[in-house]
This record gives structure tokens, sequence and C-alpha cells, in this order.
RNA sequence: GCCCCGGUAGCUCAGUGGCAGAGCGGCAGCCUUGUAAGCUGUUGAUCGCGGGUUCGAAUCCCGCCCGGGGCUCCA
């Protein structure tokens, strides 16, 4: 770094990136019926989404003076800050964030491994002038983070492609293998993005990708898997929180793609259900000659990509990737790229957002329920009912429910708000009227309602709203009094 | 990376050349609390960092760092 005077270094500038300012494109909105127009031509009457999508995409309306509601939440929650002592675009989260994006990593994991990826762990620096890499890097459009050790020059991933390509590479893959299907969670991928891009959860320069390849023998077997890997990214949002009308579906093509498989590509529409934007390449920039997203719309009217997958007709040969075929010949297999929930950051920010509108909409923003730091939040009336809450807490501890107490010196409608502010779902107010009762007043967020409940109730309630994900226990003291505060 | 705006107590912010402020939080005490903020006291600031102008700088100038917005881009 000290020898820096002089020889001011060139920025090393993807070739892709660059082709990408020359790129023209062509805009149509399809239907699941298969019909395509000029997007100009098309009616968006009950697609509001989808005309902000379309319109944040061909950039004619952005008007945008506000910071975006999640960066003040990811923050007030506790779950995500910025760290100064680190290089922008790199977060720190705290104890409530960790327990979220663990959770939102293992469900991930979870279904991919259901679905048959092979959970893989690779490195994540590589060597600038490895041939094959060094290739790959003009075909992306993205900009790195550079490593020097001792002459030697890194460069940090930005996908999982590398490590795994390296492996499939040096692998024995029959076409009794196919789809090979390899899967790896990174935490994390680094970009460095332009400075003024970056945005809370949103935009980062370090964020943890589930990135999913699967080798494919032939077309025919593409349009398979990358139809099952659109119903699996679909339903893994869905698990999230994240329902389908929250999102928006963008197809990117090549016209001599589209215009040989247009009926399969409306196939994906059809499986989305509502019409989708097109965007149409005359010739192919990058390593792909198809690619979906699933857009989350946010309360700026800013889309951003969640779950993606494209179809890569370039790598296989650029790596090396071989299999040998039922006769007897090496062949290069296609490669899709998918991640399934998109970046885990980027679904936290729009799990934020989403809840930002609902409060907008009038009514109380909330977690999902499996999500939620705090599940059921015990106010004891004052500190003579602690050991109290903490047998209360004991008794609902064997579950998969996370149940803590406010063991404060405070009034109870004090402990009520607080309790509010961390959108907590359940709180219940334990006094002398509840000591020996079974049945409990439980204040419900979702409803804004106190309802009457056995422990029993409450319990299989939060497994229902949990059930195929993930646990955690609580990632704080049980007691409110021995935690810290974090921000504020 | 470029352009615009901002950075003052842990947090949110007022102060725009002349003694660094408020609310919240923290701490202490009182209160022993019943469904979204109980009362009193107290603590707390290298005014982002470095340099300059000035008798005097949070305030004016320059550079840097960090944040927000835009260009652009994506998971």
């Amino acid at each position: 770094m000290k020898s820096m005077g002089e020889e001011k270094k060139e920025e090393v500038v993807s070739e892709a990136l660059k082709a990408e300012e020359r790129l023209r494109s062509k805009w149509f909105i399809l239907t699941p019926e298969g019909e395509m127009k000029p997007v100009e031509e098309f009616d968006f009457t009950g697609y509001e989404k989808l005309r902000k999508f379309a319109e944040y995409e061909m950039r004619k309306s952005r008007v945008v003076e506000r910071e975006p509601p999640h960066t003040a939440l990811m923050r007030s929650l506790e779950l995500a800050d910025y760290e100064p002592a680190s290089d922008p675009g790199n977060l720190r989260y705290y104890p409530k964030g960790r327990l979220i994006k663990s959770l939102l990593e293992e469900y991930v994991t979870q279904r991919v491994v259901e679905y048959g990826g092979m959970e893989v762990e690779t490195p994540i620096m590589y060597d600038m002038n490895h041939p094959t890499l060094a290739k790959y890097l003009h075909r992306f459009p993205a900009r790195q983070y550079i490593v020097e050790s001792d002459k030697d020059r890194y460069f940090l991933r930005f996908a999982a492609c590398f490590g795994q390509f390296l492996m499939a590479h040096d692998a024995t893959i029959s076409y009794r293998n196919l789809p090979l299907r390899i899967y790896e969670l990174t935490r994390y991928s680094f970009r460095r993005e332009q400075r003024g891009e970056l945005v809370g959860l949103r935009r980062l320069r370090a964020f943890t990708m589930p990135d999913v390849h699967a080798l494919c023998r032939d077309l025919e077997e593409v349009k398979g898997e990358f139809r099952r890997r659109f119903l699996l990214s679909m339903s893994v949002l869905e698990g999230i929180g994240l329902s389908r009308e929250d999102v928006e579906l963008g197809v990117r093509v090549t016209e001599d793609f589209f215009k040989e498989h247009r009926e399969f590509v409306t196939s994906l529409v059809q499986l989305f259900g509502r019409p989708a934007l097109v965007e149409m390449w005359s010739e192919r920039f990058f390593y792909f000659v198809l690619k979906w997203e699933l857009n989350f719309v946010d309360a700026l009217d800013k889309a951003s990509a969640l779950s993606t997958d494209q179809i890569d007709v370039e790598n296989a040969e650029r790596y090396g990737i071989k299999y040998m075929d039922e006769d007897g010949r090496e062949k290069y297999p296609i490669i899709l790229h998918c991640s399934p929930s998109g970046a885990i950051e980027r679904d936290i920010y729009a799990l934020l957002e989403k809840a930002y509108m609902e409060m907008e909409a009038g009514r109380p923003p909330m977690l999902p329920i499996w999500l939620s730091p705090t599940q059921v939040r015990l106010i004891p009336v004052s500190s003579a009912y602690v050991d109290f809450a903490e047998e209360v807490a004991g008794r609902l501890e064997g579950r998969p429910v996370r149940v803590d107490i406010d063991d404060r010196e405070e009034t109870v409608p004090r402990k009520i708000r607080d309790a509010e502010k961390e959108w907590i779902p359940y709180i219940i107010v334990l006094g002398e009227r509840e000591i020996g009762r079974d049945r409990f007043p439980v204040r419900d967020r979702r409803r804004g309602e106190i309802r009457e409940m056995s422990l029993e109730e409450l319990a299989e309630e939060i497994e229902e709203a949990s059930k195929g994900r993930p646990f955690k226990p609580l990632p704080l003291p049980k007691r409110l009094q021995r935690r810290p505060k974090f921000v504020g």
C-alpha cells in the first residue's frame, strides 16, 4: 500500500460493465396468457406495482428525496447498523439482527438442501491472474475489492461461482450425476459498488447470498430444472414472509433465445400468475441468454431484485467443466445460477419496508412471527411478580418459543409501550389476577386485542406460524434488566 | 467514481463569529405500579477528523472521513 505514490492504479473495470454502457434494450410486458406488448401499450390498471417496477427499470421517474424507511428501522429495532470503522456497505449486526439473519440463512439452506443442493464451502478470495478467473471477471458487471498479499493481487468473490466452478472443473462428472446441484451460502459476497449506490440493507458492499448452481445436460433438462427452481424461489420467499403479491417478475432475455423458446418463457410467467416485465437484448452481452428476477418494490417505489436464476451458456467451456455423456464423449453442461432468496440482507430490507408500508396503511408493523426476536413478552405488574413471570416463562420454554421478562422497575403502561415499540407479537401482563389461573390475557399485536388464551394455545399458535422454519432461542438475556442498549 | 445535502451528549435534534443547549436514554431516589411514556434529582460533548483565517471558530475557508439523495447498477 505504501508504494502507491506515482504508479496510480487504474481501476479494474470489467468488460461487462463497459458493455452495459452501449447496451440497448427493448421493454415489453408479457402476460401469463402469452400476450406480449411494448410497455408503452400495456394497460397497467390493476398492476400498480408492476408499473412502478417497469418505470423504475426504464428509469423514467425517479424523484426520491427521502431516506428509505428501513434504515431507521434497522437501527431502532437494534438489528443492524453502519460500521464507520469499516468500508461503507459493510454492516454490523446486533444480537436481534444476527438472530433474524441466521434464521433466514438456515431456512434458505434447508430449502435448497431439500431441493437437492449439495452444500460446499469455498474461499472468498482468488488470484487476479488466474487465467480462467481473469476472463470471467470481464463477463460479470461488478467491481471488485482487491487484496494485496506480498506481490500478488487477489479479488474478493462477488458470488459463489468461482469456487464452485473450479470445484466442478476438477470433479469427474457423468451424465448420471446431472442435474448436478452445488450450493453455497456466501458470507460474504463482495461487490465494490459505487459509493452513492449504497443504502442501508438494500445495497451493500458485503452481503450474504445463497448461490446454487445446477449443471444440466441440455436445454430440455434446463427447462425442467429452471421451472423447478422458479417454484422453489417463490416458495422460499413466501416462507420468509414475502408473498407473491409483494414481488414483481422481471425477465431478461436475448432476442434469439426468446424467438426460439417463447413458450418456455411464457410458462414462467404463467407460474408467476401475473404479467411480467421483459427486457430484450438484441445481442448477448453477458454470459447468460435468459434470466429472471423477483423484484421487491419498496415504500419509495424503488425496485430491488431478490430471487434470480440465469441460464449460462459460456462458463462451462471457460472453466473446462465437462461431463461424460452416454455416448462416451465429453460435453459441456449448461449452468444455471440461482439465488432462491436473493441476498439475506435484502430479504430483511424487504421485510422492514413491507412492515413500514403496513404501518402507513394503518396496520401495526410486524416481522413474521418466526423471525420476531422476542415472540412473547411477560410483564410482571411489580417486582413482586417477577418470580411468577419466571414460572410462566418456564412453562413456555420447553416449546420452540422465544419468551422474555420485563423485570425493570417501570410502570405497566411504560413496559407495554416499550414492548410495542419492539414489535413483539404477544404480550402478557402478570399480577395477582393471573396467579393460579390456566388462561391468560394475551395482548395480540396483529389482531390489536387482548385474547384469553392458555399457554398451550399460545405456544401452538406460534408453532403453527413457524411451521417448517428453523427455531433458535432468545439471542439476549431473558431478563430485560440484564440487557445492554445497543442503539440510542 | 462524479454532483448535491448533512455530521453538535449513547439517540433525535436546536444553536450560523463572543460562557455549548433541549428532549429521550443512563445513573440515583421516591412510587409498588394492570395494557403505548409516573415524579424528582443527576450524569453526560476532542461540536466527525486535520489544517487555515480571526483578538476570538460548533459557526468562515481548505482537505479528508462518515451518512443521505442523484447519476449508474444489482442480490
